[in-house]
DNA sequence: AGCACGCCGACT
DNA sequence: GTCGGCGTGCTC
């Protein structure tokens, strides 16, 4: 009986998702498993694709001739079967294709990637082999993108069977290597070659000792080099003269290491636990021992220690012999956290995030998989680290909604840890000083067991909010981002050298170009949406489709001169910050100054040396920031992200609030907090200013209640586009009748409405929210509807459906 | 996705 | 008549 193999294309299609049948080479047999890649053919002509090996069968409805497997891309699998089994769980959940989720699930370079070559078969026309092959016999078809007319003569060709089109998929994962040396022969042949020298070769006959003093070992060539003053050059003639050979030795790329990080020796001891600590530690602990999948909910304030409660919980695992996940929402923000990681357990933390460079990536996952590394401590799709004996898994700061991703696969980082937790029979500790509504609801019914740390390790009061109003502000002083208190509390911060940090709450919120004559607003040509400006290079830009012109000089409607930007971007706030205080020395952080590689971790090191006073920037510095110089946090507009047609706008600007309030006298200086906003009654606000977390879920929760929100009630989000604006219309009343006939009378059935920002690439979006509590026939029903938006009725319409989404807009 | 097949209008 | 446009269906 033959082997078959059940193996998933990387065709990211409806059609397509599912396993197809191939034949299974003799010659591969050995090497293939499930959960390696392979090529295989796919399709007329020549295609080629990269795939999955899912499971073996012995036989298949499938009439028509089996293909054979081409090649076998891995040596070992590179998805376990627990692994695999997630990703199928997950394609289920999230209304994916099964590929998607096998890539999101590994480093980048694991997805092949597919070259076109245009091979020469037949003799060209001189004209056309000079043009389009200048003098070679093959081409990659990518050499051709944006040449229609070249592109065009190549069809042609093809047609008259002068070229043709070869398919290979090229495996980018590769380990780099260095060079190593290794002695070719024993001690005594060595001693022999030695006393055959001529008297005055020093340098090979020190080569030679070295040799002796190494065999059986692969030394890296450089390192042998610095140590022993030997040159390259000698090296090479002992490579000539048979000595010695040189070997590929395989390196790990690994990301940024602090170089004042303390080797495995000397890592640093756990640190003493307060009595909520510790029974936090200990109930945990018992559960990694007793290897109960239970969830844990560990709210502490800022400054609780709840980082020592993780660590000290992991160092149990790895105790017991198993391994531990560590997820933070934006890793590339909080690089304190990883190095303290790596201070108390050493080489055995590997980092994962998608900041990495892709090599990197690759590299720290190999680690991991090969059981080298033992913490991972990593964002959002960190949660897949292939672990095996995985006995801990911690999300911290889990009401964070990056912790959900916001394309296909729409996964939630927090049901991905659930999963695993139980697959492992390790508990999940969820942290945060703010939880989401729906964790904390959870944990006072009992569903999350519920863990407290209410108060400060060093027993500092939280600092005190103080809050503008800034109605009456704006009326005495005129247009201004500075109320006169914050702006009196900055002075002083200066006078007493002392720093300060100022965020500016954009959400909703940017810089855009209006016409004061006709009131024309400068918008995108593909999406409904202003452009925004963007003064570093000095063109107007669409946050969605990347879409950039130059900044005009009068207006494209009017022609008027009287052209002038609005709104209030960090540009524009630093800029009245240095006339109303020359003096200070000012750092910008935003998506610009940030944007290349490592500008981040410069820029904070450049405010922790105290190089500037003042810290200015977006969201981006609202997390995880520890200086113990600042004593001063202001923040511009804390209400620009209340007016949002979002059910979690109040949430979102309490979390927020909070968490920069948590920034102000981390240290033994006392610290204020300034919050500037046109709603000072409102209550996300105040109890932010009061530190009321139980006030805020309390008040929050009567109004989820009321409106049938989260997390009385769950929600998906269906999305459909088309070019034409009625076309996405009728497609979405199409799908409202088909979900009004199948799911239960309570479930409610929001919509269709144009979205917020209804045009977006210049395609048109209408949306339908399903609140429902229990609904049965939900599941099938979306994905019929994943189906049945597959056929001729709905051309061109793409569909996307979000289960718990983040954001309503 | 990428390709072949097949139907239709526009051209040497 | 044939070339090439696009809509349709299939890929183990």
């Amino acid at each position: 009986m033959v082997e078959l193999a059940q193996v998933v294309v990387d065709v990211p299609t409806m059609q397509t998702n599912r396993p197809y049948t191939y034949q299974v080479p003799v010659l591969l047999e050995q090497q293939l498993q499930v959960g390696t890649r392979v090529v295989v053919p796919f399709g007329n002509g020549h295609r080629q694709v990269q795939g999955f090996v899912v499971g073996f069968t012995d036989g298949t409805d499938y009439q028509g001739k089996l293909k054979p497997i081409q090649a076998v891309m891995d040596l070992q699998p590179v998805v376990n079967r627990e692994l695999l089994e997630l990703s199928k769980w997950l394609a289920d959940q999230t209304y994916s294709f099964w590929i998607a989720c096998l890539y999101t699930m590994l480093p980048n370079l694991l997805k092949g990637k597919a070259h076109r070559i245009v091979r020469v078969v037949d003799e060209l026309a001189e004209q056309d082999y000079y043009d389009l092959f200048a003098g070679r016999d093959f081409r990659d078809y990518a050499d051709f993108e944006n040449q229609p007319e070249a592109i065009a003569r190549l069809l042609k060709l093809k047609r008259a069977g002068k070229v043709r089109f070869d398919y290979q998929v090229e495996n980018r994962a590769k380990a780099k290597t260095i060079t190593g040396i290794r002695p070719r022969l024993d001690f005594e042949a060595l001693e022999d070659a030695r006393t055959s020298l001529h008297p005055n070769a020093h340098a090979q006959n020190r080569l030679l000792s070295y040799l002796q003093s190494i065999i059986g070992r692969t030394v890296v060539q450089k390192q042998a080099e610095q140590q022993t003053g030997i040159s390259a050059a000698t090296i090479n003639q002992g490579v000539k003269k048979g000595w010695l050979e040189k070997v590929p030795v395989e390196v790990y790329r690994t990301p940024q290491a602090d170089d004042r990080l303390p080797d495995d020796h000397h890592l640093e001891a756990p640190l003493q636990l307060n009595a909520d600590q510790q029974r936090a530690v200990d109930a945990i602990g018992a559960q990694v021992h007793s290897r109960q999948a239970t969830t844990f909910l560990l709210q502490g304030v800022t400054g609780s220690g709840k980082t020592e409660v993780y660590l000290q919980a992991i160092a149990q695992a790895l105790a017991e012999g198993r391994t531990a996940l560590m997820l933070v929402p934006e890793i590339s923000l909080t690089p304190q956290i990883v190095n303290r990681f790596r201070r108390r357990f050493g080489s055995q933390v590997a980092v994962l995030h998608s900041g990495l460079a892709n090599g990197e990536q690759y590299d720290e996952w190999r680690r991991i998989e090969r059981g080298e590394a033992k913490v991972v401590v990593g964002a959002r799709s960190a949660v897949f680290a292939p672990l095996k004996q995985l006995g801990l898994i911690i999300l911290d700061e889990e009401h964070e909604s990056s912790y959900k991703q916001d394309e296909a696969p729409r996964y939630h980082a927090r049901e991905v840890a659930k999963w695993r937790g139980r697959y492992h029979g390790a508990p999940v500790v969820l942290g945060s000083a703010t939880p989401s509504l729906e964790s904390r609801a959870r944990a006072l019914k009992g569903r999350y067991q519920f863990l407290r740390l209410p108060h400060r390790v060093n027993r500092q009061p939280l600092p005190p909010i103080q809050v503008v109003d800034m109605r009456p502000e704006i009326k005495r002083r005129g247009e201004s981002n500075f109320s006169l208190p914050l702006l009196t509390a900055l002075n002083d911060r200066l006078s007493r050298g002392e720093q300060s940090i100022l965020m500016l709450n954009r959400r909703g919120f940017s810089s855009f170009m209006m016409c004061r004559d006709c009131g024309t607003v400068l918008k995108c040509p593909n999406c409904d949406i202003s452009l925004t400006l963007h003064m570093d290079t000095r063109t107007m830009k669409c946050h969605y489709c990347g879409h950039e012109e130059p900044i005009p000089q009068v207006c494209p409607h009017c022609h008027s001169r009287h052209i002038r930007y609005y709104g209030t971007g960090t540009e524009k706030v630093q800029a009245e910050l240095e006339q109303l205080l020359p003096q200070a020395r000012i750092i910008r952080m935003d998506v610009d100054t940030t944007r290349r590689k490592g500008m981040h971790e410069k820029l904070l090191r450049q405010f922790g040396d105290h190089q500037a006073d003042v810290l200015l920037g977006t969201q981006m510095i609202a997390k995880g920031l520890d200086f113990p110089n600042v004593t001063l946090v202001g923040v511009l507009n804390a209400d620009t992200g209340l007016g949002l047609p979002d059910f979690r706008a109040s949430e979102r600007t309490f979390d927020l609030l909070s968490q920069v309030s948590g920034r102000a006298g981390r240290a033994d200086k006392a610290g204020q907090v300034i919050i500037q906003t046109f709603n000072p009654d409102h209550y996300a606000i105040q109890d932010a200013q009061h530190h009321d977390y139980d006030r805020f879920f309390y008040q929050e929760m009567s109004l989820r209640r009321q409106a049938s929100y989260p997390p009385y009630y769950y929600t998906v989000r269906l999305m459909a586009s088309h070019p034409e604006e009625q076309e996405a219309a009728r497609a979405m009343a199409e799908i409202k009748t088909l979900l009004e006939q199948r799911l239960a009378p309570q479930t409610i059935v929001l919509g269709p409405t144009p979205r917020a920002i209804a045009r977006m690439k210049r395609r048109y979006y209408y949306q339908i929210v399903i609140k429902y509590k229990q609904d049965p026939a939900l599941h099938k029903t979306l994905q019929e509807i994943m189906q049945k938006t597959q056929s001729r009725g709905f051309k061109d319409v793409q569909v996307s459906i979000d289960p718990d989404p983040q954001y309503f807009m």
